[in-house]
DNA sequence: TGGCATATCCGCCTTCAGGCTGAGTCACCG
DNA sequence: CGGTGACTCAGCCTGAAGGCGGATATGCCA
């Protein structure tokens, strides 16, 4: 007894979402149970319908990557398929890392896109055949090069930066580094100003992202 | 001026290669230049006759992975075409990261595989759709069990604790859920008790390190 | 029907984070 | 020798964060 997919489309263009619609209306066992046009909408649709697969358009107001993550995370049952106009490499593998399972280029057929909605909402996942060789390239690279910003940081700043990546507070961080609270306190501000962050936590964010806690 | 294409295959396997031969030779442009039954004979034969594209064993003496590197180094010419019988996600990674260009199954069909051969010739990449699957894997490294302490968290909790891990503040993850900034700090202190933390940038850590990337 | 979990909101209070300013030491460099 | 940058520390002040208690409304389940 096969219920219908349910399946959310989060793209910041109208013409796009009505294509896909078409598109997947066609199969009776797709049902589309909402539309988003950013980030932000589509993680909080994602949170009330509980969809078995979101579609997800890699460039979007609030990132197609961001879009992803929180996804996940807030909905953990929604299974991620990526769709992207350009072949990205970058941009494809910080997608997958950050939960989506396939990846479709937009120039698929009706068919194959439906396919590969089924396999996704039994967690298989699927690569665009064009996809895959952009994915071996940055495989072969050995993921990106870190941040330039991260360079500005002096070695002091860098080893506060990774405390507070590890949920440190300036506290902790001043015993384990054996110097005052009031210095890391400047550290702290002077790595805020060079990431151009607001806060300890979007600092730690933005070391895990760039992934100086990945290698 | 479509010359043939030469190819060198390695498979330890007599009856392996025999099967492959009996297979391309029923495609004209390829031309079939000689048989290694080891990593060393695989290298040595590359640079004698430096073919378009190396037909290479995962799992043969002196290993595939081995034979994939020296190959690329001693003949830079020639594309590796990974062939195996084993969907082993780390070995396929370690042999992209090795140099090796495509990956396909033994249970390819006759066309599909000199389709893959010609491709790589042109140095383009084609992967096995069930080995795409296994290097998504592979990429995520798992993202998908989660924490069990993750599924302890109510559904408005999960979307917080996502944006949190964004870096919003508790006024922006308001505005963003439509919520009262009060509520949020109500959410913010329900997670941090269930996830057992005592900060917001922990629990973005937390988040972090449980529900994306690396171990 | 009475618990129980969830989600929403309010107020009070304490602690901490982070901005701003200033300042001393040290090493390196033109 | 003076300048520059890194590292160290200090005081002051504002605002955000988070704990604690209380409150209301929903829906689910025994």
């Amino acid at each position: 007894m096969n219920a219908q997919i349910r399946i959310v489309i989060a793209d910041d263009h109208v013409l796009v979402r009505q294509g896909i619609r078409a598109f997947l209306e066609t199969h009776a066992d797709l049902a589309i149970v909402g539309e988003a046009e950013d980030a932000a909408g589509a993680m909080k649709l994602c949170a009330e319908h509980q969809p078995d697969v979101a579609l997800v358009d890699l460039v979007m107001p609030g990132g197609g990557i961001e879009a992803t993550r929180t996804i996940r995370v807030a909905s953990p049952h929604t299974q991620v398929v990526l769709l992207t106009s350009f072949e990205d490499a970058q941009q494809i593998v910080a997608a997958v890392q950050a939960g989506a399972l396939s990846c479709m280029l937009k120039d698929v057929d009706a068919d194959a896109l439906a396919d590969t909605l089924r396999k996704a909402a039994r967690g298989e996942a699927v690569l665009h055949p064009r996809v895959a060789g952009k994915l071996m390239d940055a495989l072969r690279r050995g993921s990106e090069p870190g941040s330039e910003v991260l360079e500005t940081l002096s070695q002091r700043e860098r080893e506060v930066l990774a405390l507070m990546a590890e949920g440190l507070s300036n506290q902790h961080i001043a015993e384990r580094l054996g110097i005052g609270e009031k210095t890391v306190k400047t550290h702290v501000s002077n790595v805020l100003g060079k990431l151009n962050v607001s806060d300890r936590t979007q600092a730690a964010v933005y070391a895990w992202k760039s992934g100086m806690k990945q290698r």
